[in-house]
DNA sequence: CTGTTAGCGCTTTCAC
DNA sequence: GTGAAAGCGCTAACAG
């Protein structure tokens, strides 16, 4: 690889001068010099070696995310998504993506590891929870980190997150404009803080409708299949005028299980019963009836993201917090109660 | 961040006494001096900058992998589980990924960009179509690469695959043994490379087992859920003396569009009609009844990849192909024939 | 405008 | 055994 010495070599001048072409200082090289150099850097296909630059910027241009994978081989279609998305933001920013792992019960060290190195200048988090160690540990270290999700209240971070109470609260809102009244929900576990706000979504939308929440309407488990069916099952088992007519669940995944359950006991989707879902899985829109859903707009939030971080890296601290709505996405498997 | 001079000053030796004791020189540091800078090291809590390292040893510890998105929103579920193994086996190594997006048609430049701006230290490609445009470039540009898959022939280069023709030889064996002599193949577009060998697997196995390959029992098509009913659809069309007992299909996506449409015509998935996937896609298990499937050892793939990569970078030339197995996974979706 | 030079943090040759 | 010093490729302060 040709380096800096060898440009100034074929254009006769110093490497200084080649490097101040390199960065379009102002008012430092002529005209006439500064082609010169331009076209001896052509000949001779010079790129800057980053490495160098990096070593004398002190930075690496490089972003550090851990995968987040789900235990077993449970999918999560939106980080898979995200990340693709965030690549690309990255890029445009000029920036690229370091991935790693880390073991799931401690993962402070792999970041304290990248960080001592030098080897990244930013991280990106996602798939955070309630008291999420890498958050303490990273405030703590002083090192610039945004987060695709939030964490506890009380650590002052930055993070964008999509905004799903109040996207459930809109759900919810189009199944009453539907003429439903019996709304019920499959959530996550208490510990879950998206849970959380997607289940609060819920409550001020059911509230504001002023319509009961029958104690069984909410039913509890985890980002999979099966806890839908179970859900639906339970909901199968109350008296027929108190069943839910329609239901949110907290994932694609899960309302795909209370869409087989109910089916498998011949409720037909979007007459007998409608399914609202979350995160517009990929392939969702095949099933049939397709499904409703609540769409995350990544590419949004990986942009919000990348604002953040480039905002931070320049020392600048503003309101750092972005929650970016969900996009209902309305397909065939809701309808007006039977 | 202190550096090698801190920790030469806090011990009382010079940097090249600390650079010694880093790298493990041997015999060329005393005991005594060695504890003092490691006690220094640890006092003011060092680790070298890895920028000035890669500087010096003129590498980056790096590997380039491109995000390889099927086009649309159709999932890949086996190449995001593939780059999460990859970045686990290249740590291990002692790399990290440094992931990247380019543009589906022109996917060179952003290849050629890294390489001369000395960003990576190789590249691992995934998703080689016939005609890759990468492998002529990089071979070209003489920058090392290893590839998870083949293309064509004449080319020479480092690769791994699964051995597509093994694995669908043995699932129709699997299904001969089980007495079924009408099988059928859902299989991929005649361009496509790792579907022709694992169409040539299903040819090979019907030919040593003496069994007619009826003209309608290939269908082709992409990886999708319609796709696998539209084929099912044809099949249902023969004379029931002449459907398929058993079908295998090319990937699991297409296996449960062949299942759905097979179930929607009364048939019982496993009894009246046998199913074989490909790729042991999450959740497939959790089907009813669950997929039988053929499994591609990924850890195995990602550990053969990055062999080859370390020791291409030492410039060992030796034998640079590995076609491994995949695993047949028995569940419930084959029986008898009825 | 252009060139000389110091220095980013590290490794390694060469003296002692 | 240990240290001085050169140098990896680049940027930028400073001198001219």
């Amino acid at each position: 690889m040709p380096t800096i010495k060898d440009v100034a070599r074929e254009a006769g001048v110093s490497i200084a001068t080649v490097s101040y072409v390199l960065n379009n200082k102002p008012n430092s090289v002529s005209e006439r010099t500064r082609q010169q150099v331009l076209n001896a850097i052509d000949r001779v296909g010079y790129t800057p070696n980053i490495t160098a630059r990096n070593l004398k910027a002190n930075q690496t241009r490089l972003i550090g995310y851990a995968w987040h994978r789900d235990p077993g081989d449970r999918v999560n279609a939106v980080l898979d998504r995200f990340i693709y998305c965030l690549a690309q933001a990255a890029e445009a920013a000029g920036y690229h993506l370091l991935t790693f792992t880390h073991p799931d019960n401690a993962p402070t060290p792999a970041y304290d590891e990248l960080i001592r190195a030098g080897r990244v200048d930013a991280f990106v988090l996602s798939g955070t929870v309630i008291n999420d160690l890498r958050i303490p540990f990273l405030l703590e270290s002083g090192f610039p980190f945004v987060s695709f999700g939030r964490s506890n209240p009380e650590w002052d971070f930055a993070w964008v997150d999509t905004d799903g109470q109040r996207g459930v609260r809109e759900a919810v809102e189009y199944l009453v404009g539907l003429g439903h009244r019996r709304i019920a929900m499959a959530a996550w576990p208490e510990e879950s803080l998206s849970g959380h706000y997607r289940l609060a979504g819920y409550m001020d939308a059911m509230q504001s409708a002023g319509l009961d929440i029958h104690p069984d309407y909410i039913q509890r488990g985890e980002h999979s299949e099966p806890f839908g069916r179970e859900a639906m099952t339970r909901w199968l088992q109350l008296p027929k005028n108190e069943r839910p007519t329609a239901v949110i669940a907290i994932t694609d995944l899960v309302a795909i299980g209370v869409m087989i359950e109910a089916e498998r006991h011949g409720l037909y989707i979007g007459r007998d019963l409608s399914v609202i879902g979350y995160d517009d899985t990929p392939l969702v829109q095949y099933l049939r009836p397709s499904l409703t859903t609540l769409h995350q707009p990544l590419q949004e939030i990986v942009q919000a993201l990348i604002v953040l971080l480039e905002r931070m890296l320049q020392g600048d601290t503003r309101e750092r917090h972005v929650l970016i709505p969900p996009r209902l996405i309305v397909r065939g498997s809701c309808g007006e109660p039977p």
